[in-house]
DNA sequence: TTGACTTTCAAACAGATGTTTTAATGTCCT
DNA sequence: AGGACATTAAAACATCTGTTTGAAAGTCAA
């Protein structure tokens, strides 16, 4: 009859037996893969229990419900590889000299490149911590309001420093509209490879997205993009200009770095948030 | 007890009465809406029969199950505006001078303009009849199946047609790859104002699509993807080759003609699909 | 061991939903 | 009108699914 009142949110308690992993750990990894999979609504909590091999009460008692899972499973999303990992190649890594010189244009080209094989690795990988891009493409298409705390904790920063990079790469005087449209069309490509997967994987059956795929495909949203950016090089208005941009397209900065950058995506041991609820009254 | 056989697939019964539609016709129109916006899952179909203002029974009765009625959803779709309004400014109006010299590539901008236009227009047209570009985003992320049928007959040739535009642009001897790459470049630019509204709508408040903020965001993806096809301009293999494009460029053909194209997406009074079946067994 | 507390378990509950049934109503031809 | 047929209507049915229950089992300190 009495239900125990579970610490409201405890610090960190990972398993001490580092051998079996606990209940509710097991109930996020199997939710992360089956809301991947199924969405939120399609998921059953029976199967997401028999995956994990947890009892049916185990969501409602550890996690109060199926709603309180799904939030865990992105707050573990989160804060297990995260987006930081991706987003880190957006921000200088040493602040260089604030005039901006032709010269020291080459360093943006490099980091956008960067970015777009760690984004697209990221999207593309099959992996096992992989489901958030899913989860975060299923929240895209039909949100359930968990998107809410994450859009400004994540998203938000991702675009922005994404936009500040575009800037850096079109110049300071561009319109806030021409950035934010180059930041979706550089996002929309890269992003429609999760989205339409299954259209893509028909039209194109023999299509393998193998590690150097993944590699050539990224390296492709850069040249187009990076091309596509230099059309607003120097632009002040919605007015055209043109700057064929010798600097930016011959800044490629060598597929080495990028493979590493699309690998090395697999994050382990990360200490996770653990979120017990108890009932709701009592 | 006894169920009526309706014909299998009768030619065309459009609604001898003008006045009033038929029921099913009403539960496809009331199924298109709803299916887009909640999926097929979340969608049930006592909401559907409310707001087609028809039974419970209706359902089952006019399509069989639930899955007929998103079938013929579907069909509807396809045939009554379809995507061939979208996909006929793929092709050329007339068959040119075959022989690819420099000043006819003026042509095939303007037409992936004209394409790009008409795609975003129907993506982002909040109207009644643009549902069904809702279901396809919905079956991209959760095919259901009834994809597959559509897919051979709609989105294969709509990509066709646009890979054989973007190998008018960039050459003949450009490889099949990287044609691939930059018709997924283009799509993914305009389908994510589609898949990834709700983000939009959050890093972006104030941004409302009117009719002249489609256009713009249309010319936009237009200079873009047409900078972006210029990096692979005479290009013959992965090998980068450089070609300013100033023809390319220079092609944008105005955007009267393009906002002509973003609206009149409206099409009403085409013979539908009508799709009866009666009980599996009997 | 005892006892308090936490966790797991099998079963049942309650609500929603797709589907079916049965009867009633409408429609059109003779 | 009469009758055969097509359609609509309300209610019930069957199943799935999230949730709750009450007891059993486990854990750990005193």
């Amino acid at each position: 009859m009495k239900r125990p009142a579970p610490p409201p949110l405890p610090s960190l308690p990972i398993t001490e037996d580092s051998g079996s992993v606990s209940t509710p750990d097991r109930l996020v990894e199997a939710a992360g893969e089956i809301f991947a999979e199924h969405g939120f609504q399609n998921a059953t909590v029976r199967e997401i229990c028999q995956r994990a091999e947890a009892n049916i009460a185990a969501v409602n008692y550890h996690f109060g419900d199926k709603r309180g899972l799904y939030h865990a499973v992105f707050l573990y999303a989160h804060s297990c590889a995260g987006s930081d990992e991706v987003a880190g190649h957006l921000q200088a890594s040493q602040p260089r000299a604030k005039d901006t010189s032709s010269v020291s244009k080459a360093a943006p080209a490099a980091r956008l490149r960067l970015y777009i094989h760690a984004l697209l690795g990221r999207i593309l990988d099959e992996g096992r911590p992989a489901w958030h891009a899913k989860l975060m493409a299923r929240e895209m298409v039909e949100p359930t309001g968990v998107l809410d705390d994450l859009i400004e904790r994540s998203i938000r920063p991702h675009f922005d420093a994404l936009q500040r990079l575009i800037r850096e790469l079109i110049g300071p005087r561009a319109p806030d509209e021409t950035i934010r449209l180059c930041a979706i069309s550089i996002v929309g490509q890269c992003v429609f490879y999760r989205h339409s997967r299954p259209i893509i994987a028909r039209l194109y059956p023999d299509l393998r997205f193998t590690a150097e795929q993944v590699r050539k495909t990224a390296e492709h949203i850069a040249d187009f993009s990076l091309e596509g950016l230099s059309h607003y090089v120097g632009t002040r208005s919605a007015t055209r200009a043109r700057a064929p941009s010798a600097a930016m397209s011959s800044a490629r900065s060598g597929s080495a770095a990028s493979g590493a950058a699309a690998s090395g995506v697999h994050v382990r041991g990360v200490p996770r948030v653990q979120m017990k609820r108890a009932r709701k009254a009592g």
